[in-house]
DNA sequence: TATTCAGTACTAATTACTTAGTAAAATAGA
DNA sequence: TCTATTTTACTAAGTAATTAGTACTGAATA
């Protein structure tokens, strides 16, 4: 019984991050990527694959001796749902309080804001 | 070795709302309103708030023979931290990416859209 | 051919969150 | 006083995510 805020976890996160940037990825080259920030063994990512693959985030096509692996599902599809799953749990359904949170929070830089402005200010009404 | 990419499982969070819209809360009360949506035993309420006590979110006093709980961290802050571990751990950092996905989804109704539009209008440059 | 290397499958330990049961203590009511 | 109720403390089981070890297989090479 998990149940957590988010369907996945920090690490499943990273490599699902890097398989998108990568568009289709070994193993051997999601680790690479990952050794750039912390020490990790080789089976540790394989078997984040694999799990991500049996909850259909991956796909994979065998090449050789190995296995390729490609995204399953939208980057855009998976953050949304995240965001929405938070703005339900954490924010009681609304959108504009998250945005809210996160605007007026003084740690947000001015740039930020105005980035942020600008792009809203882009949408049709 | 769980690194969640929140801080805070789903009834935690689900109990810490409870515990800001009461200001001061025991273990009943909160059940109370966690049973008008589901069912829940008394001892898994009250293990949480345990938790949440150990993990400083919440403080009690004893009255009685009963804690009276309330919250040691203020809602914004804690909903701040989860969106900024979101930003950083899922959008790469960028706070406008995040905007982005929760404005630009078919999800968002127009009226949600353009309440964020107006509340963003809002800030000064 | 024997050894090494890359890759995968299987297994397992650890931690955290969820859920709830049982026992015990204190209090209120008959 | 005896009993029922409320509340807490302690215990424990289940599941998910993280991490990695071991063993096996097939390929390459010395």
């Amino acid at each position: 019984m998990r149940k957590s805020l988010t369907p996945l976890g920090e690490t499943e996160m990273e490599v699902l991050n890097h398989v998108w940037s990568l568009g289709e990825a070994s193993v051997a080259e999601v680790r690479e990527l990952i050794l750039k920030d912390r020490k990790v063994a080789y089976t540790t990512v394989m078997t984040v694959m694999k799990n991500l693959a049996d909850k259909k985030y991956l796909k994979y096509r065998k090449e050789g001796l190995s296995y390729i692996y490609s995204a399953a599902i939208k980057p855009e599809d998976v953050r949304y749902n995240l965001v929405d799953r938070l703005v339900d749990k954490v924010f009681h359904g609304s959108p504009k309080d998250l945005v809210q949170a996160l605007v007026q929070n003084e740690k947000l830089s001015d740039d930020e804001r105005k980035e942020i402005k600008k792009m809203i200010d882009g949408i049709e009404d």
